[in-house]
RNA sequence: GCUCGAGUGGCGGAAUUGGUAGACGCGCUGGAUUCAAAAUCCAGUUCUUCGGAGUGUGGGUUCGAUUCCCACCUCGAGUACCA
């Protein structure tokens, strides 16, 4: 009986689906333990050998937490709404829906081939009305929230109303929109009712309000900062514009706080808590408010360092700046209105790749400085962000580099604040080492008092406070795309009203095309059937519309992110009809013990999910603040490109000859060329060589030797050019009948069809099975490294699975034989140390060193000969999380009937390792010499005295004495001297 | 520019608290088996002037450093006018 893979993994994949040997309970005595993947979004490419590396990870580590007794969830779904399927259904016409299917049955096919463990029955699928009705059902309860600061967290409206219809809103202490006018008791109540729904809308969780968004108009939606990479869209490549329109707003901003200290609470990569840090970008300062000379207006800014107030010399807005156009002088007007223009016109990227350029203009108006009463000059510039802080900086060149350069570049004064600090040629900028000088009340003072003295100052002038300022903005929300969640709202008077949860979910409806309509509104605005009538609760034609009781359905929709931020809590309760689960499973699941994804994932999906988890936590829906203990990154499965090396040459009347040339003949082309030229091939004599070229092979035509499959790459259709091309060995002949090799270049790329180095795991499980896939992703190196994937290698893990078999199978033809027989000493000390390793490995998560060590154990039960059933037995254990396939295979012929999933973990005996002796190496001066080999419980002096007396040390020593032994028992012993 | 991470044979990588550097595998070399090939098995495989040297470079701490400290170099990832 040999190992025969594909008869073994067809069998128990069939097997575990067919008894849901993986479905995990809600109501089990067990312990819980949550491994979630991240959510793959169903691409029509399908998946290469890169993809699965983290589900592999994951899947060993549930399955190690199955056999210790955890009852284990580990589902899998699919992120099933999104932007290729649209693209698609554009060019195309097919129905998204349909798209989705198809890509979701390749993956899924992929998927079962590697042999996870997933549970099945709790999938979800984000473009699945039945999920996406909880996705609006969160989307309400945002609406229907507030942000109390004074309680810290997200309370319901109706606390507001309250307060409002109280004491009005001057007590109020929430996180609400800027521009909030006071208003009391009696004036609330005065207000009409649309009045109230627009001053609720500043205060809600998630809000309708005109924003400036990144607007893509090749994609023709509304883009997050998050889906923006230098200034380009992230999907496509796209430009990106600035653009004012009413959109839905997630008040993100209120938990920027919270999102900040809570990463201490998380075991998570510390690059990823480090990016997420920088993103909500936390800065301590102050707010300072200027005076306008001449004008009612004042100019808030935002600085970290109101200690260098007196060193201000000018003032920077933003162009976009509101104040700008108010304040500016008539003879200014017409060079600051150009830069404007000037600066309106330059994209973001543009800005962004043009730091350098210095450029503004004065508005010829004064500020007055609130201590010295001085004027200063108002400025506009780019280098302001106008999204940023409260899009307006005081100038400080002695301070900051930036405002240095501006000085310099428009000759404004650049007064010194700092003692015995030079700053003519650049800024200082050093808060440590700082005193402050030429500053009235803050002459002498380090910079920590300094500052907290000039706020004292400020607060006693009413013109400044102690402020905390976060990049982090409010996440726009609205897409103007098809595939993606409705809104349950619609409009009454233009003002947004929900749709009450029991009328959930509010399904897409179908449209003729996918494009945005004529008039510019979103695809949903081509659908016939789109109003609500609240009469009837539910969802109409549009020409019913009449403003009465029927209205207009929002035509915007969720964005990608909307079905992803709260999957892994649906997962535990995913099919539950009336609740988005039941209080028994989120109780029992809590949260998520371990969560594999990639670090593209960080300050996206991962920051929206920490909000939302923390909504919902203040809200009583979920038990805990952070939905996930642990995080590991997958790192990156790079390709390992080929290279075909070639010259051409060129004949008279357009013809070529492709000449390819083998690796150890690249530095003698020119031999090459000369030796052709003289007795060329073909009837016709070349006039011109090109020089070295490459080309890339597809690398399945490379063998672990990178020898070139001549013949495969000759006729690919790809590179037909080739088709006669003559060949060069490494013997620097043309390649006759194999009589030579052709060797190609590697090198290490991106995986990726245009290098022609993608390999699918498919075409791996066909060729050495699921098992030897899983073994091998997990041996190429550390889970969080990236590394590169070189399909040759995998003939080690494979040929360990063979060996594995046989040592089961050593009867007569290979029948299976394993005994009764007593284990000896060797057998039990090899059993051990390997159960030891195992388990110390992926509690560690350090998988690749597992796989050498299940080879070494192997290896030793092989040459001591064990067919011992008691040693045998648990190692199909041990290896049952990496290799399933095959152990299960082995557990069913030693015997058991039901499956290896749930049997005991092996459990390690120190008894079996002990040693009577040791070989102690020893080392002259910290080097390693020879080794001797002496009983375990010799004293120091004994050891010693074994060493000097053995003639190598004597040798080694060459008459000298040593000036010290150090000797540490059981370990080493190192002779200095 | 800033912030992280990483540099070990021909290649992927190992060395868990400072204690035998190069485990395990690929590739390569030689051999056994075979009519032959595949498969399998055995031996060797960091460099070396055979004294030794050696974990990116230079220094330091230590009896002893891939591991700790300082400076530098290279590569990778993220981020980028954040006041």
């Amino acid at each position: 009986m040999t190992y025969d893979f594909r008869k073994i993994e067809e069998k128990w994949q069939k097997f575990w689906a067919e008894n849901q040997t993986f479905k995990a309970e809600n109501d089990s005595q067990k312990e819980k333990f949550y491994v979630l993947d991240m959510f793959p979004y169903p691409s029509g490419a399908g998946l290469h050998v890169g993809h699965p590396l983290g589900y592999i990870a994951s899947d060993i580590y549930a399955r190690y937490k199955r056999h210790k007794g955890f009852n284990v969830l580990h589902p899998m779904g699919y992120d099933s709404f999104g932007l290729p399927a649209e693209q698609y259904a554009i060019q195309t016409g097919q129905h998204p829906a349909i798209t989705t299917e198809t890509n979701i049955s390749r993956y899924r096919e992929q998927l079962d081939k590697i042999g996870f463990s997933f549970d099945w029955s709790r999938e979800v699928r984000t473009s699945d009305p039945n999920y996406y009705k909880w996705t609006q059902w969160i989307f309400i309860q945002l609406f229907n929230s507030w942000y109390n600061k004074e309680a810290d967290k997200a309370e319901d409206i109706s606390n507001l109303i309250a307060k409002f219809e109280k004491e009005g809103n001057q007590n109020v202490n929430a996180v609400c929109d800027e521009e909030v006018l006071d208003f009391s008791a009696t004036e609330w109540k005065a207000f009409s009712p649309k009045q109230q729904q627009e001053i609720l809308l500043k205060y809600r969780l998630t809000y309708l309000a005109e924003t400036e968004v990144n607007w893509c108009p090749a994609l023709g939606t509304v883009l997050a900062n998050d889906e923006i990479v230098n200034g380009v869209s992230e999907r496509g490549g796209h430009p990106v514009i600035r653009k004012k329109m009413t959109q839905w707003s997630m008040r993100i901003s209120a938990y920027a706080q919270r999102l900040l200290d809570d990463l201490a609470t998380v075991d998570w990569p510390q690059p990823l808590k480090d990016s997420q840090t920088n993103w909500i970008g936390r800065s301590e300062g102050a707010e300072v408010t200027f005076k306008v000379n001449g004008h009612e207006e004042v100019i808030d800014v935002f600085t970290t360092r109101p200690d260098t107030i007196f060193g201000v010399s000018f003032m920077t807005l933003a162009p976009e700046h509101e104040l700008v156009s108010k304040i500016t002088t008539p003879e200014q007007k017409v060079e600051v209105e150009s830069y404007i223009e000037a600066t309106a016109k330059r994209s973001e990227r543009d800005r962004m790749a043009d730091v350098k350029t210095i450029s503004g203009a004065f508005t010829g108006a004064y500020a007055e400085h609130p201590f010295s009463k001085e004027p200063i000059p108002i400025w506009i510039g780019d280098y302001v962000l106008a999204g940023y802080g409260t899009g307006a900086v005081m100038s400080v060149p002695c301070g900051d580099q930036r405002d240095h350069d501006f000085a310099k570049h428009f000759n404004i004064p650049i007064p010194n604040i700092f003692e015995g600090v030079d700053i003519s040629e650049e800024a200082y900028a050093d808060k440590e080492k700082t005193i402050i000088a030429n500053s009235d009340f803050l002459n002498g003072l380090p910079y920590k008092k300094a500052v907290k003295h000039v706020i004292y100052e400020l607060e006693k002038l009413g013109q400044g406070e102690g402020k905390i300022n976060y990049r982090l903005r409010d996440a726009v929300f609205s897409r103007q795309r098809y595939w993606g969640e409705p809104f349950p709202v619609y409009y009454i008077d233009g003002m947004p009203q929900m749709i009450d949860q029991e009328h959930l979910p509010i399904v897409l409806p179908e449209v003729v095309k996918y494009l945005p309509t004529e008039t510019g509104e979103p695809p949903l605005g081509n659908a016939t059937v789109w109003a609500w009538d609240v009469k009837k609760s539910a969802v109409v034609s549009n020409q019913l519309i009449d403003h009465k009781s029927v209205f207009p359905l929002e035509l915007n929709t969720m964005p990608g992110w909307a079905g992803s931020s709260y999957y892994f809590n649906r997962y535990m309760d995913p099919t539950n009809e009336n609740e988005i689960f039941s209080k028994g499973a989120i109780d029992y699941w809590q949260d998520v013990d371990l969560y594999i994804g990639g670090s593209e994932h960080a300050t996206g999906h991962l920051l929206y999910s920490r909000f939302w988890q923390k909504f919902l936590f203040d809200k009583g829906v979920v038990p805990k603040p952070e939905f996930a203990k642990k995080l590991i990154n997958q790192g990156m499965i790079t390709g390992t490109s080929a290279f075909v090396y070639f010259v051409v040459a060129r004949f008279a009347k357009d013809k070529q000859f492709y000449i390819a040339i083998s690796k150890s003949a690249w530095g003698k082309v020119d031999e090459v060329i000369k030796k052709w030229r003289n007795t060329p091939p073909v009837n016709e004599k070349p006039f011109r060589f090109s020089v070295l070229n490459r080309t890339h092979s597809n690398v399945k035509y490379v063998n672990g030797s990178d020898e070139l499959d001549i013949e495969s790459f000759r006729n690919d259709v790809m590179n037909p050019e080739f088709k006669d091309a003559i060949f060069i060995g490494e013997k620097g002949k043309v390649i006759e009948d194999n009589d030579d090799v052709y060797i190609v270049g590697r090198e290490v790329e991106k995986m990726s069809k245009s290098k022609y180095n993608v390999v699918s795991p498919d075409s791996i499980c066909e060729e050495y099975g699921a098992d030897s896939l899983r073994l091998y992703e997990m041996f190429l190196g550390p889970l969080e490294q990236s590394k590169p994937w070189n399909t040759a290698g995998i003939s080690g893990v494979y040929s360990f699975l063979k060996k594995m078999w046989r040592l089961y199978h050593g009867g007569v033809e290979g029948a299976f034989m394993v005994t009764d027989t007593e284990p000896t000493a060797d057998n039990l000390k090899t059993l051990h140390k390997t159960i030891k390793k195992v388990e110390e490995d992926i509690e560690n998560f350090s998988f690749n060193t597992s796989v050498a060590t299940f080879m070494i154990c192997v290896n030793e039960l092989a040459t001591q000969k064990c067919n011992s059933r008691e040693v045998l037995e648990p190692l199909a254990v041990l290896v049952s999380s990496y290799a399933p396939h095959i152990a299960e295979e082995l557990w069913n012929q030693l015997g058991h009937t039901t499956s290896i999933a749930t049997a005991p973990f092996p459990k390690f005996d120190e008894k079996y390792l002990v040693e009577s002796s040791k070989e102690y190496p020893i080392s002259f001066n910290g080097k390693m010499r020879f080794k001797i080999e002496l009983p375990v419980d010799l004293s120091k002096e004994e050891i010693e005295a074994a060493v000097m007396a053995h003639d190598k040390t004597q040798e080694q020593l060459q008459g000298r004495t040593p000036k010290k032994v150090i000797i540490v028992p059981g370990k080493i012993v190192n002779i200095v001297g």
